[in-house]
DNA sequence: GTATTCTCTTGACAATCTCTTGATGATTAA
DNA sequence: TTAATCATCAAGAGATTGTCAAGAGAATAC
């Protein structure tokens, strides 16, 4: 489940996009004012940026620029002003893509789905005693390929990583496709069953450890 | 990967074009003078042709001709001057596209794709237990034909070019000729069709694996 | 042009797999 | 010790898949 960061000032626009982009099993927070934006992506992260340059506050261009300094989340750029002039600006600017307004929205999913396709980075990585291949959802451990469900594979990624760093239930649930009104013994039992499935001791953890009051971390 | 080689006088669209289809992948090399262009095609080989028509030194008429005459490379023409005339005369050329400027990068990456797909279309290949021969629409299991339908072929296809990644029932619709609001049903029963005739069997499969909630991959 | 045959689509439903959550006992912090 | 939190079980709710079967649609033969 990957996670948009829509910054688009028009509310029915936005609320529109977000309908549609829902839809299609993206997980979407929306903003109309850039500010907001940049400071929640100082606490989240997400797996792309649709940014819409008609924007109040600052200029969309700043805008951009500010969220390729702080971060490397791809930034799709929309704007009603369709001319070649703007299209350079915003490869320039460090967009990966760019929309003319008005646009369909099956277009919009094309295009992320292109961005994500070009950016998720297609090789294998080696991280404790795991392989991990992401684009093709196979995780191993000492060759044995390990059978995560969806949900699990969320969870195990977003563990891994950011390890080191202890996650909350909270942070679990914004990260993952879980609904935001799951119950905490929902996502302790997920944990329970990566432990198991990789082989883990909750008393014991060799991998993931619980933090009493605060959530669990990836060691 | 496919190599590109760029022929485009105005540095700022060079830049612009070459980095764009870097981030799709494509290995580029350009060129703003079509004589160094030339020389190259003599040394070594490209999967694709961009062509400005607005050059120096050279006439692109003449350009397109001479590459042709070198190579098998496609070409693909763009110019400012969009009128019919040039499309008629980039044709005539022996060009297999044409791209009127200004024009979208996108719209570059679609060209090239339906370009490179129309063109590399000939050799039969040897897939695990499989022999086959896209161009005449053969597929043979163990010297024996299958005989799929065109859907069925389509699908068999794409998953197989696509080894080992794991495929949506969504990516099946884009990547076919099923209507894009096809049903989830459908696509399984095609599945289930496939698997019958390639001897597969859907409880413990040997190609085709279902990825529970997300879709299917051949192995 | 009509009949025949092959192909494609989809609802139905069972089988299967996943997710959620209350209950219970264990563990932890203070 | 006590209150809060965690680990796990177990049940069942929920979602997805496999396949049948019927019918619509397309292609082919006559």
């Amino acid at each position: 489940m990957s996670r948009v960061l829509l910054i688009e000032d028009d509310i029915e626009m936005q609320k529109l996009i977000q309908e549609y982009l829902s839809n299609y099993g993206y997980k979407v927070l929306s903003f109309n004012k850039p500010k907001s934006a940049l400071e929640i992506l100082d606490k989240e992260s997400f797996d792309i940026v649709i940014l819409d340059l008609m924007l109040p506050q600052m200029d969309g261009f700043d805008v951009c620029k500010e969220i390729k300094r702080k971060t490397e989340t791809p930034i799709i750029i929309s704007s009603a002003r369709g001319d070649i002039g703007n299209k350079i600006m915003g490869f320039e600017l460090g967009a990966d893509d760019y929309l003319a307004k008005p646009y369909e929205p099956r277009e919009l999913i094309l295009r992320i789905e292109a961005v994500l396709r070009r950016v998720t980075k297609n090789s294998a990585i080696n991280i404790l005693d795991f392989y991990i291949d992401e684009a093709n959802r196979v995780v191993k451990i000492d060759d044995y390929e390990i059978d995560f469900t969806k949900i699990e594979l969320e969870i195990f990624l977003y563990l891994i990583k950011n390890r080191a760093k202890i996650l909350s239930r909270e942070q679990i649930i914004n990260s993952t496709s879980l609904s935001p009104d799951t119950k905490n013994r929902t996502i302790d039992m997920h944990i329970s069953n990566i432990r198991y499935k990789i082989g883990d001791d909750s008393k014991n953890p060799k991998y993931i450890k619980s933090v009493w009051g605060i959530g669990y971390k990836f060691i």
